[in-house]
DNA sequence: TCTTTATTTCTGTATTTACTGAAATTTCAG
DNA sequence: CTGAAATTTCAGTAAATACAGAAATAAAGA
């Protein structure tokens, strides 16, 4: 597949955020391959497209299928494995959202519970200090309780809700 | 400063996370560490209770000081920096959450921007494809406006909302 | 100013992570 | 069942990042 210049600036990009996102450059160039090309590709495609080794090409592809971005697709009288990604930006944007907060809140969510348990019985530590400890976790459990609500809000909903911004502050003035 | 068996828990996990939300392991232990500290801390007794080089707490410390999570403070009589942490988990959070945006939302802005500009007069570049990096664009922008007025409003609303949960769905049915 | 203490900068090393290319495995047509 | 094509696994290498320790700089009392 040929990269217009614009393409291939996307493409560069996404895989040098990727990095800053938890995701390794090939991963993210792959993905912004995909979101962006017409047709589902396959993995020589890509190999071609990117100049990364094969391989390279199918462990990522391993990866972003883990996670639900990109899929398997076949062409009539091609035995060759195509792939696609998943191509409404919301519902990207949602499955990094989730895939983020497994590794990088829901880890730190289980520690906490562990030091608040274990801190009950531990005379060494300092009360207000199990205190702190107690109130991280309490405040990772608000958000990710807050979170787990709305993800299940459809699109329309959410979109609405960011386009309130900050009128909403007068409606709950109002409530509550 | 000695760690009871909670607080080395905390320390350590909150060090291992780092790196999955960017920062390295010292910067995040250290930030952990001053967090549940009563009192402020010189370098010294960080690298003393870490077990990390001197010059390594020292370049930690001034990247958390760049972000705003830790300040200096002054002991009466001693010539040392102390060290101590923001104490507010909301606060802290508000502060994690503007860095990243700067670090992996802002650039993107930047460069889809360009993009679209560039894609304007590229004849090469099919409609599709530059409909596509605009809706992009456009989803982003949507996202940071959101963010922006969110993070102007004071804790006690940003509670509010957040307790409210799926009750908000109603809400806007009712209006929207 | 000189000397001691505190802090930072910098260079080389260690650790971790990403990637390639070869080998092994799987898949499928004939 | 056989051979070719497609894909995956894996071991070694390369690149990036974190870190220690030494050297340099800065700060403050004498």
């Amino acid at each position: 597949m040929k990269l217009t210049p614009v393409m291939q600036k996307f493409v560069l990009h996404w895989g040098e955020m990727g990095s800053r996102w938890g995701v390794n450059r090939t991963v993210a160039q792959i993905h912004a391959l995909l979101y962006l090309a017409k047709e589902p590709l396959t993995a020589e495609d890509i190999t071609d497209t990117l100049g990364v080794a094969r391989s390279n090409v199918s462990t990522s592809l391993r990866e972003l299928q883990s996670w639900g971005l990109v899929k398997v697709v076949h062409v009539l009288g091609d035995r060759r494995d195509h792939f696609e990604s998943m191509k409404d930006v919301w519902d990207i944007f949602l499955v990094i959202v989730e895939q983020r907060k497994r590794r990088e809140l829901d880890p730190t969510l289980t520690t906490l519970r562990e030091c608040v348990l274990e801190s009950a019985d531990e005379r060494a530590t300092d009360p207000e200090i199990k205190q702190r400890i107690a109130a991280t976790l309490e405040f990772l459990e608000q958000l990710t309780g807050w979170y787990e609500q709305m993800k299940h809000l459809d699109h329309g909903t959410l979109i609405k809700l960011m386009a309130l911004g900050t009128k909403i502050q007068g409606l709950l003035g109002k409530r509550g």
